[in-house]
DNA sequence: TGACTAAATTTTGAATACAAAATAAAATCC
DNA sequence: GGATTTTATTTTGTATTCAAAATTTAGTCA
């Protein structure tokens, strides 16, 4: 359970399969609400039923996909509310993360997470959207392994990917780009400074801006089409 | 995704496998760090592999398994670090849940824990453990659904049937016991109060003492003995 | 006797085959 | 023509079969 930080090739089929079916749907290549179909996606992916569907199953033990007794998956399709609750529990993970991580972080680690900060200060600066988000993700990143807590980190993961759908499609405007990079100003300050307290609060207001600009989106007019699955 | 709240009978096989396995787990039958044999399981639940295989990559996902590629799945087995670990990401999620319960409990809601909380004293004085233990989860699992966040219910409970196969050993004696009871009557005056600051503060305090006895009961020589599948 | 190698067996992983639903299409009735 | 029933097709769920890896057992040699 602790062991594999390091995520290893896998080696068996379902793993792969997982895998990839987890990236399909954390990029959108398959849409919310869009039904998996079984024979398709072995098509896709060039495996038969079997390792298939033990993926589906783990997807949906993950809550990525629902299960619909005899009619098979659906990617998840979050409401406004379930986004909300999403988000909520995210805050309470990110912010006891948070939290651990200026009490336990090292020199070396707070040293990269800082590097990492200047680099995305520049990503900013160059409007580099695709290097930002890059480095943004490995941001956050560290600072959960700063955690020290690689249950805290599994569990994260696990609800955060259900949102990661929503932030791949987020283009937040100039001034909530801005905000945000503010922000992990702060962050570093709070965890240069050991603060726990400053770190929660910080990673709180993060994170309640991060999901308005997800309920922005998920109140505009659906933006969110299907490049694969999608059925007339 | 947020809509079965009551668990409806499972109609398909792996599902129903899937929850038969879980409670083998919980409940110690299938031992920490055992292997679960297909073919035997396969007899014993009377199905077939694909979906017994299926359920095993579900609690696999689940945390409740553990996959070695081509020798198959043990059940998980904690190692102290790993129980620390998980106590504190229960103990953020516990908090964060009483927090959530003291702001948004309804009347009726507060009534039926405290009338539970009496018939737990109850059960209690006449140091009846089953009943204690049952009403102790309905409680918990009250404040839980208070709380009103599927998300934050469904992230609980998964970490936390990790940790079940030990509280269900945990045999704490007199003194623990009667110091158990005592934080849940501050609970109940916390979720009165609607203060959300106390219940926080009160169910880490009560988490860190489960958390004690699981950790003295793991240090003291090895009690956890399988019932079945454990091979000479 | 004991360590190593080699065959036999078991066990897991994946593909195929079969059965039962659900969906789609065609036919019937009003 | 539209709604309903009936039939055909697709799709999912489960069992069985085949292949590969791991484990166990038997055998060999020093």
């Amino acid at each position: 359970m602790s062991a594999q930080i390091i995520a290893i090739a896998p080696t068996t089929l379902h793993e792969q399969v997982a895998q990839r079916l987890r990236q399909m749907l954390v990029e959108g290549h398959i849409a919310p609400g869009a039904k998996l179909n079984e024979r398709e996606l072995c098509e896709v992916l060039k495996v038969s039923r079997t390792p298939l569907r033990e993926a589906i199953k783990m997807l949906a033990a993950e809550g990525l996909v629902e299960l619909l007794p005899n009619r098979g998956a659906i990617a998840l399709a979050l409401s406004e509310a379930d986004v909300l609750h999403t988000f909520e529990v995210m805050a309470g993970l990110e912010g006891q993360s948070g939290e651990l991580a200026a009490q336990r972080i090292t020199a070396a680690e707070l040293a990269e997470i800082q590097a990492m900060h200047y680099e995305m200060m520049a990503a900013y600066t160059r409007r580099d959207l695709s290097a930002y988000y890059r480095l943004n993700a490995a941001i956050h990143r560290a600072i959960n392994a700063a955690a020290k807590n690689p249950v805290l980190t599994a569990t994260y993961n696990q609800v955060n990917a259900r949102l990661q759908a929503w932030r791949f499609r987020s283009n937040q405007d100039g001034e909530k780009w801005a905000r945000a990079v503010q922000e992990h100003a702060q962050m570093v300050a709070a965890l240069q400074a050991r603060d726990p307290v400053a770190m929660r609060a910080v990673l709180l207001v993060h994170l309640a801006h991060k999901r308005d600009v997800v309920t922005e989106l998920l109140r505009a007019p659906q933006t969110l089409s299907a490049t694969t699955s999608s059925r007339p």
